[in-house]
RNA sequence: GCCCGGGUGGCGGAAUGGCAGACGCGGAGGUCUCAAAAACCUCUGUCCGAAAGGGCGUGUGGGUUCGACUCCCACCCCGGGCACCA
């Protein structure tokens, strides 16, 4: 293997340089040969599942990509070296709309893309040397898997999970198909194609997700190793929501009774006396029924028409002018018996609560808005305790006051007022009061305490090809009827000529089929899944990936799950990740698995830019993986972009580093290979020069340990090269007889196992050709440390004089506070800076500082 | 508006309340060479100083402390998320 190197040629000097493709591509044939990444369930060797998020079949694999995947791969190898047993799998969510875009673009068909793209993508990951477990590979446009896709919407089914109704629906008229809640982001647009969407009043299917808006909310608290942020992103889309709800009484059009009730949910019961008027949502059944006919129906259109013609941003963002108007009709407040005007008005949505809203001007800054508008009272009720109006109305029980001085209105606690029987109770959200007047209403029938979510169900069906086709049949006698279990799957044909356009339902063959209740002609479902349902379950298919008869064994899931350490982009803090906990909820019910959260911890990496911009082919910025792997090599590659920044920030792609990077690789190839003989030279034992080195190597090694386990990969990477910069010191300081071999030839075997995580092929080189190690570097165990070695016998103590470092002091380790204060005060530097002055002071940080206070 | 992050050399970044700037990039000078590349060595926050040495310095202003990048309060700027949610 060994070369001689032209500019080395005269010197007779025979070394081997490092050679990145040479050896990397060695070790990828090796490593798949040997089947070293290939695991089973191990009962004596605890486990561990390190999982990076399934990617898209994008093609190219981009620095994001890299990033994600060696920050996987290193914890997956240093587990593995520390004992674990370790699954660490691939896979490609391969269902999905850019797929039929490429195929209409290349006059293709979306399979041939995709599985071209699943072919590069592989063997870009295999040139980057990533540790998967070639036999659980999974695609999710293979009939294997996604058929288990459609037997879970069954199961769901069965569960009362799964619903098709009609509503106002997202839709996006470039993906030219529906959207989830989820999948519409910042002001309104499509989360893939960020184009502005529409709502369309469409029949669909749903996954009833807020069935587990509670648990979903409260088990938030059993991820403490989730960041933070993700947890919060969470919470606040559920939104959920105490309060109460209240009946109204609908009043006739002659002002009388009428026996029909309203209910509005609202958070702040307490100010149910400031109630001066009440809305409906335009969209709401009862506008039209209302106004039909009367002197008010044509104001009441006009409202009705002109939030129709309101954009979603403008209607999302809060931005439209609110406008309203009035219907002509009243209800009855429960609580004092008095008639409301009811109005209809832009700002109140249809899909939240009720769709009905009792409007409290004085405590709700939006009614606050309307009622100074449209000249409506504003009844103060709630009143903060430094408010000169307190003085007015402390302790007064009916209504006095129909407006109030304020320029907006007050939210916070304070103390009721004009309130009836509740005046003088504290006022404010889950105040006294709130209970107080909602215990009062459920008394009466007229009210009951509840909670609202702001969560919404999941809508799944996509009028879109290229995806899993929901197994169900629509029967014109027996109505919705699910696919039996046993004639699945529903296979997706391949027929379908997408660069016509077509989709499911132009194929008649596809279609037409017989009701499996009655035997009738029926016609299949056309819709296919949201691409979001192949990526909620693929985690529970690698336990078992291989599995025909189920979707996984429970035995299997039982030993892998959850997944240990979850590594994907911060995008998905809402979507796949909230999806994913639901599913895995559903199968815990279903007594498929016995986790009840998918994964236990959670890594959100930064993204990675060019210039403070992401990076995309529009902006031409795009920095090729290849192209560097071409000049550097994977390992540098893999080692620097955990190099240049903590794997959770941003980082801006710089070239620079990269070589730096490469020059370290470099620079270690060539100690370990000047180290690796076994050399018998006796060393001097107590040779400082030696010890310090042993010293340096138990440091780092706990140092990069540490490092590692908290994700601080830019620092484990310092500090070996902090541990090779000591022993380039060592050999170059101690003369070549004097050398301790064998602590040489253990640094280089401590520096070829730390690296191994990341930078596995050089290790592997190193480990098994310069070392002559048995086995492959990656089954060795992690190199152990011995702290009482890692720490010195002589410390260098600072001290300070009025908090400015004045001298240094090199003390033994084990010397105590007194003494180290006394050596302190007799340096001549310190008597210097005290002279004419008292000393007050004296401070004594073991192994650290001396800080001496005087003063005059 | 609300909720999270984050502001440290020329750059990426490092610092259990204890020498700010580890490590790397870049830069300057040097060794080797006919020369260059590579490699290696020294220096590299800033200001004053020939040097010794000293002053200043982690977004701004306060505070706690013998001691603050780190803790507390107020504010400024940048990034992200949410936002007529009743």
């Amino acid at each position: 293997m060994g070369r001689i190197i032209a500019s080395g040629m005269w010197r007779q000097h025979v070394t081997r340089q490092y050679e990145p493709h040479e050896i990397e591509e060695k070790w990828q044939a090796v490593w798949d040969a040997e089947g070293l990444y290939s695991v089973t369930e191990d009962p004596d060797k605890p486990k561990k599942y390190v999982l990076e998020m399934f990617p898209y079949p994008s093609g190219d694999i981009h620095m994001g990509h890299v990033r994600n995947y060696s920050i996987g791969d290193v914890v997956a190898r240093f587990s593995t070296m520390n004992g674990h047993s370790v699954l660490h799998p691939i896979g490609w969510d391969a269902f999905g709309l850019p797929a039929e875009n490429a195929a209409i673009k290349n006059a293709t068909h979306p399979a041939k893309w995709t599985y071209a793209n699943i072919e590069t993508q592989a063997a870009s990951f295999r040139r980057m040397g990533f540790s998967y477990d070639p036999e659980r590979m999974v695609r999710s446009c293979d009939v294997d898997y996604y058929r288990w896709g459609q037997w879970i919407f069954l199961k769901f089914w069965e569960r009362g999970l799964v619903e098709r109704k009609k509503s106002p629906v997202n839709w996006c008229p470039s993906c030219k198909t529906v959207l989830a809640n989820e999948q519409v982001i910042g002001d309104g647009v499509c989360w893939r194609c960020k184009s502005v969407v529409e709502k369309r009043d469409l029949e669909q299917w749903y996954f009833k997700i807020t069935e587990y808006a509670q648990e979903l909310l409260d088990d938030l608290d059993t991820l403490p190793g989730w960041p933070e942020r993700v947890k919060t992103m969470q919470a606040n889309w559920i939104g959920r929501s105490e309060g109460a709800e209240v009946d109204f009484e609908l009043c006739g059009a002659g002002g009388e009774a009428c026996g029909q009730t309203i209910t509005v949910f609202t958070t702040r019961p307490d100010t149910l006396f400031g109630c001066s008027f009440f809305l409906l949502a335009p969209e709401h059944p009862l506008v039209s029924e209302l106004t039909a006919g009367t002197g008010y129906a044509a104001d009441v259109q006009a409202v009705v028409a002109a939030t129709a013609r309101e954009t979603a941003v403008e209607r999302a963002s809060g931005e439209a002018e609110k406008i309203g108007a009035f219907t002509g009709r009243h209800v009855v407040n429960p609580v004092n018996g008095e008639k409301v005007p009811v109005w209809v008005s832009n700002y109140v949505l249809m899909e939240y609560g009720t769709g009905a809203v009792m409007a409290v001007p004085s405590g709700d800054q939006r009614d606050f808005d309307f009622a100074r508008k449209y000249g409506l009272p504003i009844p103060p009720v709630v009143v903060a305790e430094d408010d000169p109006l307190i003085n007015e109305l402390s302790g007064v029980h009916s209504r006095v006051a129909n407006d109030v001085p304020w320029a907006e209105a007050y939210d916070g606690y304070g103390v009721m007022v004009q309130s009836g029987e509740f005046t003088g109770l504290q006022g404010g959200k889950a105040s006294e009061g709130m209970k107080a007047v909602t215990g009062w209403l459920a008394e009466r029938g007229q009210g009951r305490f509840s909670i609202n979510f702001r969560l919404r169900d999941w809508l799944i069906s996509r009028q879109r090809y290229w995806g899993n086709p929901i197994p169900a049949v629509h029967c014109p006698s027996c109505g919705l009827v699910p696919v039996p279990e046993e004639q699945l799957p529903v296979v997706l044909p391949m027929e379908v000529d997408i660069t016509k356009g077509e989709t499911l339902a132009d194929h008649p063959e596809f279609y037409e089929t017989t009701c499996p209740k009655c035997g009738g002609a029926a016609k299949r479902e056309t819709d296919t899944m949201d691409t979001f349902t192949c990526s909620s379950w693929y985690y529970f298919r690698y336990c078992d990936a291989r599995n025909s008869a189920e979707a996984f064994g429970r035995d299997k899931a039982d030993y892998w799950m959850p997944v240990d350490q979850y590594i994907g982009g911060i995008e998905h803090a809402i979507l796949h990740l909230l999806y994913s906990r639901f599913f895995t909820k559903v199968f815990a019910d279903m007594g498929l698995t016995s986790a009840r959260e998918p994964f236990t911890n959670l890594l959100t990496q930064g993204m990675v830019k060019k210039d403070g911009e992401t990076m995309s082919k529009s902006k031409g910025n795009v920095v090729a993986p290849e192209d560097m792997v071409a000049r550097y090599g994977a390992d540098a590659l893999r080692a620097f972009i955990l190099f240049m920044a903590p794997p959770d920030k941003d980082l801006d792609w710089n070239q620079d580093g990269l070589e730096g990077m490469f020059r370290f690789l470099t620079r270690l190839w060539r100690y370990v290979e000047g180290a690796a003989g076994a050399g018998s030279a006796a060393a001097p034992a107590e040779d400082p020069a030696a010890k310090a080195l042993l010293r340096e190597r138990h440091r780092v090694v706990g140092k990069v340990t540490a490092d590692i386990e908290a994700f601080g990969f830019n620092t484990a990477l310092s500090a070996m090269m902090e541990l090779l910069n000591a022993a380039g010191d060592y050999r170059k300081t101690v003369p070549a007889d004097a050398r301790d071999v064998a602590l040489e030839r253990e640094v280089a075997e401590t520096l070829v196992l730390l690296i191994a995580p990341f930078a596995p092929h050089m290790a592997e080189e190193l480990w098994r050709e310069v070392l002559g190690g048995e086995g492959s570097v990656h089954r060795q165990s992690w190199p152990a440390h011995d702290p009482a070695l890692a720490a010195a016998d002589e410390v260098e103590i600072v001290v300070q004089v009025n908090g400015k470092v004045r001298a240094k002091l090199t003390m033994p380790a084990t010397a105590d506070d007194a003494t180290v204060r006394e050596a302190a005060l007799a340096l001549p530097k310190v008597i210097e800076h005290l002279e004419g002055l008292t000393v007050r002071k004296v401070v004594v940080v073991p192994g650290k500082l001396v800080s001496v206070v005087a003063t005059a």
